[in-house]
DNA sequence: CTGAAAGCGCTAACAC
DNA sequence: GTGTTAGCGCTTTCAG
């Protein structure tokens, strides 16, 4: 055949050639208004779609960015998710999604995958942060940005929160109001750095207030309604069982608050709950959700900023941005029920 | 520089041509185990990242799929868009995604994106469904399957529900529990011929009953909880208030439960309430939430499956496919309070 | 302001 | 089995 390439066919309809064509795509004003009005109407009537795979071939730059989740099922990412690609798409750039299931051999591979696709970057939230294939990919020259946590010394860049001063705040509050026996569920820490640092917070206030850290009160449970609810079910079915609940994460906390109502107990007059996330439903439930808030939309949009600065060569202001946290005090959390106060003053 | 390609430094290295490279890549057992061997280590040890643009590029076959939602942030559509990726992924398919808000505008600029980064076929679950962008997609050879309706007669190819004929059996499960007043909330049906079909169904339901039909009971809202909240409050604020509502989506439900236990109401003591989706939290508010369950991560395996086989060029077996829908029967539903059923009497 | 030409990294005949 | 060689559609100096 003559000419398969796009480009040429509308080049040659409009009688210039192929570089013009090119030029009143990407430069428009290197070109005189006739010949670009006479190009773009050709371009329109031949219906030509632009390449961009092509482009990015000879270009080096895909307009593509990778970002990985652990599941977009779960609100909060799905949240961060769209504060990514509204700042994406402002740039012309494409969003190349996957999910990692918190599983870091599947991050691995998605990563690798992205990589082929040569996205100009990726935004991930790492199962596992210190991942060789990111670090890799860093190195490679793919900038690689981290959310949702905060590692301040992370080789790689980060937009996130502090997650053990945000669960200590959310802790300290359970013992300001008086409760002594508090439990956590916990995401399991080896899929995520940010529950452990969520548990390193939960410790931490309990030390700070000389309260005892009772590893009977601490479950490590996958990210699941279910596992939220059998959590607390057993947390409850104990010698001692705790007069509050700190889960970290609100899935975990919808399902054990849908636990606890089964049970018939009060919530909070039986047991406090505090979530974290403050996804969207938090603020519906009965009684609504006490959870510590966390700028998911605004993280995605830092997180896309900082890559795109990145890829420009820019080095952003900060590698390591810490947006703030904060608890949002509802119904789910109030003093401990009186007995109880009572039998552990007792002991 | 002596040779920027890839491929090429992996050839030269390896003592062979590119094409065997290539040829290691796609056909493995097109080469002798011996020089396989030996390329493979000269790729581990070059650290070679296969560029999949360049291999599109020739091969005209991008390996992407193009997904666009209304909002990923409504967890139904996060649930598709997962059972969308594990098809995709298990097909070596690599996904864009963009939300498109309900705008039919977003719509068009997504799928032209899309197109220029020559997806091999894109899923959408339209605002428009007969969006020239999309026939025009189609047109141009981009296979094209729609979610979640079913328009049986509609050019492009579909997997999705039967959406009048959930919301008719919704609908009716309310009329056989005693209720004559019948609120719908519905999502505007301009951005979402989804809710029209419900709003059909919600309307034949009435009709099969003898019920009349009353313009003062339904309302066309955006999809967000305050505005089922508040549409709730409208409808109850007005002469003769319904005692059921039947809502749209589960994101409008939750909304209006929330309004109607902040005013006090028992649920479904004195009103009832109906959803549509079967989103993860309505098993888990309290009261549980009746609603339409859709098979949403199957409905995305299923549209995966079909772009895939458009693409292939086998022509799948169906091209509108309908699944099945189900009630849920929960908590938000019950008979009329009796004080209304005999006003509704003495009328 | 416009054109010619050398790639970008890979694939796919077609030979050997 | 393996190598040669045209492209795939676009960008980008470098001239003019």
């Amino acid at each position: 055949m003559t000419s398969r390439q796009n480009m040429l066919r509308v080049a040659e309809l409009a009688q210039v050639s192929i570089a013009t064509v090119s030029r009143v795509i990407n430069s428009p004003d290197k070109v005189s208004p006739e010949t670009r009005q006479r190009v773009l109407g050709v371009m329109q009537q031949l219906n030509y779609t632009y390449n961009v795979l092509a482009g990015s071939l000879t270009r080096q730059r895909s307009m593509t960015l990778g970002l990985i989740v652990p599941t977009i099922t779960n609100p909060i990412f799905a949240e961060s998710t769209r504060g990514v690609q509204e700042r994406a798409a402002r740039q012309g750039y494409t969003l190349l999604i996957g999910n990692s299931d918190y599983q870091a051999d599947e991050e691995a591979r998605l990563v690798r995958t992205f990589r082929q696709h040569r996205v100009d970057g990726m935004i991930v939230t790492s199962s596992h942060p210190d991942s060789p294939a990111l670090l890799e990919a860093q190195r490679a020259g793919v900038p690689v940005v981290l959310t949702y946590s905060s590692r301040l010394r992370s080789p790689l860049p980060s937009v996130g929160v502090d997650n053990q001063a945000a669960a200590a705040e959310a802790v300290g509050y359970l013992i300001r109001l008086g409760h002594t026996r508090i439990a956590m569920l916990a995401g399991t820490f080896q899929s995520s750095d940010r529950s452990y640092a969520r548990y390193l917070g939960y410790n931490a206030a309990l030390a700070a207030h000389g309260l005892p850290r009772d590893p009977a009160l601490l479950l490590e449970v996958p990210y699941a309604p279910e596992a939220g609810a059998n959590g607390l079910l057993r947390l409850l079915d104990q010698p001692g069982p705790p007069t509050a609940l700190f889960c970290s994460n609100d899935i975990l906390a919808f399902g054990a608050l849908r636990a606890a109502l089964d049970r018939g107990l009060s919530i909070p007059g039986d047991l406090s709950i505090i979530g974290f996330d403050d996804s969207p439903m938090a603020a519906l439930t009965n009684p609504r959700l006490t959870t510590v808030a966390q700028p998911a939309y605004a993280m995605g949009e830092r997180a896309c900023d900082m890559v795109l600065a990145l890829v420009a060569g820019t080095p952003p202001e900060t590698t390591a941005l810490v947006l703030p946290t904060s608890l949002q005090m509802r119904e789910t959390t109030g003093a401990p029920p009186p007995h109880v106060a009572a039998t552990h003053q007792l002991t």
